[in-house]
DNA sequence: CGACTTTTTGACCTAATTCAACTAATGTGG
DNA sequence: CCACATTAGTTGAATTAGGTCAAAAAGTCG
């Protein structure tokens, strides 16, 4: 799955062969984390670029009370903090939900793409815009639908990013996360969360087990949750399911 | 309050006589906006850039069911849609919420930015990622603060924008919005926002009225929302709430 | 003034929270 | 491999924050 951050890159502009090879070799040094851990937290003032391989990862932030919200999940192929090192200081946290490999590459190594790799610069913008797009679309999701809307919703947005870079088999894919951490996330309790899924479950829309979501037939998920993918802003219509084994 | 935006851009880099005399002669076409219209709407493959030089306007979109979030405020200085502008299509809307004067500029002045003035392009750059960063702090609002904390919250970070552009007297600035769009923006019912208004009316804390909203002690509905505007990364401490007359 | 929009209030309802207990997993050290 | 500890998931009962519906009061504007 190393290779998870090509595909995706691929999915928002035409690389070279070269492009790819270049992008292959940047990945340097890379760690073994377990869950749990921060990469990054609030107030640091950030030093490395990190790039998931494998595992969840998330950005979050407490408020004084000490309540969590998750603004993103960071799966296989994403970027953490590429345009954050402008910033003297982190304004939020990161970290890893599951045991990760995390790459850590030098900020030169990004400001080499920006100046040599005009390709390369202009992928990672758009992943930076779709990312603020997702954001947006968290924020709708959280303000304006009800519990299990919102985790419909995040579990279709979710199955076409795995989908993106070749990590769902069917209406399937991993999602190592606790019910607590989806609550983080939707803004609702544990206990909420956990009779919306039942519900969903029972409706035959969404099952969560074994640490994978399994979804019956996608587009009654999609109809549901009333999800539109178009804020990804895939390119072309997205690899099926199986092809991309 | 043409030069709002030289205003903000000095909150996050220091810029030459040049550069603000350039930037000066940026505005061309500039457009009176009546309120509730549309500058570019969803689906939309954007054109020109936007910039407030005066009122209110926010990004928003709506559900399927016909709800409408809204995901920022944009006040006299900000830019609508630099970035946006690298996407084929909108995933969002923009529209004024108030009568709005706006600068039209074409996507060419930002490239030129981008490759002349380096200073100029690090600007925007951290505009950008604070606008990111609000947003954030937008869904940490929704996701898990009270009704009432979310409004305050919502008032102590538009005091300090409105302030970091010179517009607001003491505790004080316009703010042409109905209790409706503050709901759109919070994720509450106009019922509800009603009703928290006057209790945060009753406890002292804030008073909205004549399309203006009043602090009068802002420290006090700083600590009653929690409110920390590390995520807006403004340079230096803020200009006084009156040395900016 | 009369039409329309926005704000305010009341009464009632419901989605979601809290607290608490219990069960099912998962993990750890002997 | 088992006994015990710990974390995660499930369920029930009581409570509450916030929503809905409806109608009145207060502004706004041609």
């Amino acid at each position: 799955m190393e290779n998870a951050f090509i595909r995706k890159l691929e999915s928002f502009a035409q690389l070279s062969d070269e492009d790819r090879q270049w992008l292959q070799s940047l990945i340097g040094r890379v760690n073994d984390v377990s869950p749990d851990q921060d990469l990054i937290r609030e107030g640091d003032n950030p030093e490395n670029v990190h790039l998931i391989l494998e595992g969840f990862a998330a950005r979050y932030k407490m408020t004084a009370n000490g309540k969590r919200q998750i603004f993103a999940y960071l799966i296989p192929g994403d970027f953490c903090d590429v345009h954050v090192a402008l910033l003297r200081r982190m304004d939020h946290s990161i970290a890893t939900l599951s045991p990760c490999r995390v790459a850590m590459l030098s900020p030169s190594t990004i400001i080499e793409i920006t100046e040599r790799r005009p390709a390369l610069a202009r992928a990672l913008w758009v992943c930076s815009l779709v990312d603020e797009a997702t954001l947006r679309e968290w924020l709708l999701n959280v303000g304006q639908r009800s519990a299990r809307e919102r985790i419909a919703h995040l579990f279709c947005e979710l199955h076409v990013r795995m989908r993106a870079v070749g990590l769902t088999t069917d209406g399937s894919f991993e999602f190592p996360l606790t019910q607590e951490e989806l609550g983080d996330t939707t803004g609702l309790s544990v206990v909420h969360v956990n009779r919306s899924l039942k519900q969903l479950r029972e409706a035959g829309l969404v099952t969560m087990r074994n640490e994978r979501i399994i979804i019956p037939d996608v587009e009654r998920l999609k109809t549901f949750a009333g999800f539109d993918p178009a804020y990804l802003h895939l390119r072309g219509p997205a690899p099926t399911a199986t092809s991309t084994f």
